[in-house]
DNA sequence: ACCACATTGTCGGCTGCCTGACAGTGTAGT
DNA sequence: ACTACACTGTCAGGCAGCCGACAATGTGGT
């Protein structure tokens, strides 16, 4: 804690080079998709990997009582998806929803794989996108079996901040407009705890709320808040 | 529940032929450990990847209060460990420590790498490695936030079970020797549960206990006590 | 065979967070 | 502009599982 941030945010962005970008873009489609919309679901054939040019996208799970449980993070443009259930089983296992407005481009797992194998390059920089969500997603599981919620949505908003957020007068401003629902399914907590611990978070000037979009106000004072 | 536990288990499997071990073997080097042996640990430079040949070992990250928790799963003979840290970041976050005595081959990242360019086929292994693990990670998390502790430490059982236990009068018996403090770091709860929770299962006769060996009696009404 | 230490068993108290419920407020669609 | 619905705010009650403590038992090392 009293150490540099260095790794607070692990594995994160780590992005496809523009020519890469464009190797892909040669042998897709590029299609759009209203925000809401399902791209893919749970238990359909995983016979495509996707580029998002342009919004976000949400990978979560649907537990039985209809909880949605975001398992992944959130897909960032230049980000690639649906990159583990094409190459190893066949089958999705998640749900992907935009939460914006979406452009990507799209590629059957036949085109992707000869790609990888035409382009070596390529193929290694997916192996390390791959290795990086895996420290991620490990990242994760300590988090929630060491970390109590304050800690863990302090992290969230955080790692949200740094990664889409927008500069703006005072602090950094989240445009993504997630319900209190949305935020609880990425953290492992319900809707009712997320809505006060904000509520704290704002009367402490720490996060200021207008509408469904949030500003990051002190990101120093946040992170004291992470405590193991 | 009712439907065929085929996912039950996710990401599972998917083990190098016996062709892609001999390139590893060939271009590494042969290593024995012994049982409670730290093979690497954390902050250290990632600059090898390991092939495991015969024996156990646990990857874990070490909690601020000490606890060890068990972010991946441990690592069966045939497969590969060390990847994701050594081809993305450089730097290990986790330890890696010998359950049993262990013989390893051990490759330097430059070799593995040079490996990996010139074998396309195996680098498409590598990538559907992690991919799968990826998808046991995303698991993993969603059990985290929806289960309760007695379908976790259910499922732990049968996923060991099936991975590292062999047949005996009976049941399935796992020769792993894991302390209850082992278990309780790799469904993220306490020591004294996981007690009270084996001997909960022991008095179903779903269990039995000799000395630190588990043996499985009944998976299926393990099973049921999964429940979301 | 012995000893020191690690592991297991058990229990009572405590608490962080979930559950359910309902009122107030925002927001999208017609 | 109005309506329907989705989201936020708040609170009381309950409980799963954590924490600490201690005794009993097992186990590895010499």
């Amino acid at each position: 804690m009293a150490e540099p941030q260095k790794d607070l945010v692990e594995g994160s962005p780590l992005v496809l080079s523009s020519r890469e970008k464009e190797l892909i873009r040669r042998i897709g489609v590029t299609v759009s998709y209203p925000k809401g919309q399902i791209i893919f679901s749970a238990e359909e054939v995983a016979d495509r990997v996707y580029l998002i040019e342009k919004g976000w996208i949400r990978i979560y799970r649907l537990s039985s009582d209809g909880r949605e449980v975001t398992v992944g993070s959130i897909r960032n443009p230049g980000e690639m998806m649906g990159l583990a259930e094409t190459l190893y089983h066949g089958k999705r296992t998640c749900f992907a929803g935009a939460i914006s407005n979406v452009t990507m481009v799209v590629v059957t797992k036949k085109d992707f794989l000869d790609l990888l194998t035409d382009e070596h390059h390529l193929a290694l920089k997916v192996t390390q996108l791959l290795a990086a969500r895996m420290r991620e997603a490990e990242a994760m599981v300590h988090e929630l079996v060491c970390w109590q919620v304050p800690s863990r949505l302090a992290l969230l908003l955080l790692k949200i901040s740094e990664r889409c957020g927008i500069p703006d007068e005072g602090g950094m401003k989240i445009k993504l407009r997630l319900t209190h629902e949305d935020i609880a399914g990425m953290i492992g907590t319900t809707r009712q705890t997320v809505t006060s611990l904000l509520n704290t978070f704002k009367r402490e000037k720490l996060v200021e709320c207008q509408g469904r979009e949030i500003k990051i106000l002190d990101p120093k004072k946040l992170t004291s808040w992470i405590v193991e």
